[in-house]
DNA sequence: TAGATTCCCTACCAACTTGATAGACTTAAA
DNA sequence: TTTAAGTCTATCAAGTTGGTAGGGAATCTA
């Protein structure tokens, strides 16, 4: 499941979609409209910042805004960044792939299966990008 | 991501998938062959037992078993029971439902996605039982 | 029926994660 | 130089995870 720091970060991703080069946006006003917590948020948009997918501008007229196109931002990076592995196990984790102990991944079951449900869900969040969260 | 009590209930109902019909298997035997903790294992079994997954038998000669043909045991119900929810999201689970609050789903882009991820895995966990497990 | 064997049950615990808050600091505009 | 922003560090309560301890209850066998 997606934690609520994710869903935070999409509902906040997909206002500043909506606002797309119309300038900086208030953290306050994201937290006001999108009903997000105010300190939480700015923890998320400054890690979404630190991860290039935001910049933001200090100071009077300040605020923050998406840093490229928001149809060139992939679903899949996003929850990667904030929710961590989209696998449901590590040793099928493209980004975050750990080794299993006490299991041959050539022999396991288990292991082909999350292969396949991986790619089935790969297929969809590489392909869905911020500008479809928002219609 | 499954957690390390799913991917032992995992390893362990594979081994009992592959001891189906021969008599009761010890839980320190399961725990010896697939290296997991026997007293986590045990809680684990008798979470399953439980469930109406497996059966057991105490005293000599007893032990834990398949209630039902491996080949009748789906991968996504074992997944609910042990893990929780399969969905990304409270609000596109089948079994686990909960409406978002400051949330219309009508309007939602990324409700309609995880929708999509949701049954993009179910076709898969749906369709496979214990006995793709072991091969 | 005694004793061994095996699962059953309740409780507990340390470590970690999650969701959230507090407060001081820095930068930039007016 | 004041004010309006974002930035940073620290902290915290509650919940979850992974695991352990120890005795109780059922069953088999001698």
């Amino acid at each position: 499941m997606l934690s609520k720091k994710s869903q935070y970060a999409f509902k906040a991703l997909a206002y500043l979609t909506e606002k797309y080069k119309q300038g900086p946006v208030l953290i306050a006003e994201i937290s006001k409209k999108k009903k997000i917590p105010l300190k939480f948020l700015e923890n998320i948009l400054l890690e979404l910042k630190k991860a290039d997918i935001l910049d933001s501008k200090k100071g009077k007229g300040g605020g923050y805004f998406l840093k490229m196109d928001p149809a060139k931002v992939k679903v899949a990076t996003i929850v990667r960044l904030v929710n961590g592995p989209i696998a449901m196990l590590p040793c099928v984790s493209l980004y975050f792939y750990e080794r299993c102990k006490n299991c041959d991944e050539k022999q396991c079951g288990l292991h082909d299966m999350m292969i396949e449900v991986r790619d089935a869900s790969l297929a969809i969040l590489e392909n869905r990008t911020l500008s479809d969260l928002v219609h």
